[in-house]
DNA sequence: TTTGTAAGTAAACAAACGTTTACTTACTTT
DNA sequence: AAAGTAAGTAAACGTTTGTTTACTTACAAA
């Protein structure tokens, strides 16, 4: 039997990827990614049982399994609070300016209902998506450090303006000065944590 | 000569916005739309130009038009800090969970490569978008009440968590209990708040 | 070295796409 | 009341869509 070739099944994913990024999720058709990868169409259809599947599987393997990777390297949950969360912050921030087509599909699936639901169900399936994070807000709400919120909430809070700065950094991407350095980040950082703080009277 | 119609003007906007919200707007076609909104397909040439034009008209007129209409409603650049963060959040909130049409647009507005050009025109064009929360944080700045910080990081930190709550808010609304009450979207409103605020030693 | 078989290709399928053509309708102006 | 005209319709345009059919290729096992 001839064995699947794996570059082929690698350069499906990153030109998808690519296609998504620089065009949006509405001008990515099966044929024109074959074209792109220099395969025939029917080669996606080996690996993916659909568009939808592939999508779904790019979405969920490819880009969130990645992503929490990377946020979570050397991330220990026994941390103090801030430098965890500054952890947090800089492994995120760092990866995403660095992985911009997959800072654009983390966009699309806040905004697709395909991807949302599909999201929605492996939070379900697997409740430790992000794992380490939960237990480390749950220590510190223990601790009487900070604030209780349901961890939707506290993620809210803790992480979606690191996710908007990034977005702020491409579109400065194209203009003369970049203003979301290292220091706005550090700076925006120690703003989340000392919100959710509970404040020493 | 015959006057335009406008009730089909109208259900071509909101019948739209129905369609990108239920499906996504990978899945958002003209025929589907004129079908849908019991049109013929030219009728919409006759009122945009194009798709492209549609969809921009849409995001930019329809939506963040009626948006920022109701987020600044009542809203006092000269109110005390966290009253002026307070009302703005109410606001948004209260229109976005009762436009979940519009929110879902919003949310396409982040990740689609075309409406995002769109907005960085429109923001080029017109500075003034959202111009009295750039002049409350600007009188805020200089009084020494809060950080300074590029407006653009200033909206990241203060209202993304927002919006990222709304998203929870409709997750949540096919589930047995909601999570996001009024008291969740107060005490957050209040993190962000303390977040940016210069603390007093 | 031969053979079995899944991986891969080129070409095609019907359906749907964005947009236009040819025509009719309804209202304003005279 | 008649004429002029933009709004509107039904049907079609050529293209592209997602997916499949019929065939070839390349490798593991015998």
């Amino acid at each position: 039997m001839r064995p699947k070739n794996l570059i082929k099944e690698e350069a499906i994913r990153s030109i998808a990827l690519q296609i998504i990024a620089d065009e949006g999720l509405e001008n990515l058709s099966m044929q024109k990614l074959a074209k792109a990868a220099g395969i025939s169409p029917r080669t996606i259809y080996i690996k993916y049982e659909n568009k939808e599947d592939l999508l779904i599987k790019l979405f969920i393997e490819e880009v969130l399994g990645a992503y929490e990777k990377a946020v979570l390297k050397n991330f220990d949950p026994a941390a103090p609070f801030a430098e965890g969360v500054r952890k947090l912050w800089l492994n995120g921030f760092h990866y995403l300016i660095n992985n911009r087509h997959a800072f654009a599909l983390i966009q699309h699936g806040k905004a697709s209902p395909l991807l949302n639901r599909a999201y929605q169900q492996k939070n379900i399936k697997e409740g430790d998506f992000f794992g380490p994070i939960q237990q480390f807000l749950t220590l510190n709400v223990e601790a009487g450090i900070i604030k209780y919120f349901p961890q939707e909430v506290h993620r809210a809070l803790l992480f979606s303006p690191m996710l908007d700065l990034v977005a702020e950094y491409f579109d400065y991407q194209t203009r003369p000065q970049q203003i979301i350095t290292p220091e706005t980040i550090l700076a925006c950082c120690e703003a989340v944590t000392q919100g959710i703080l509970i404040s020493k009277k």
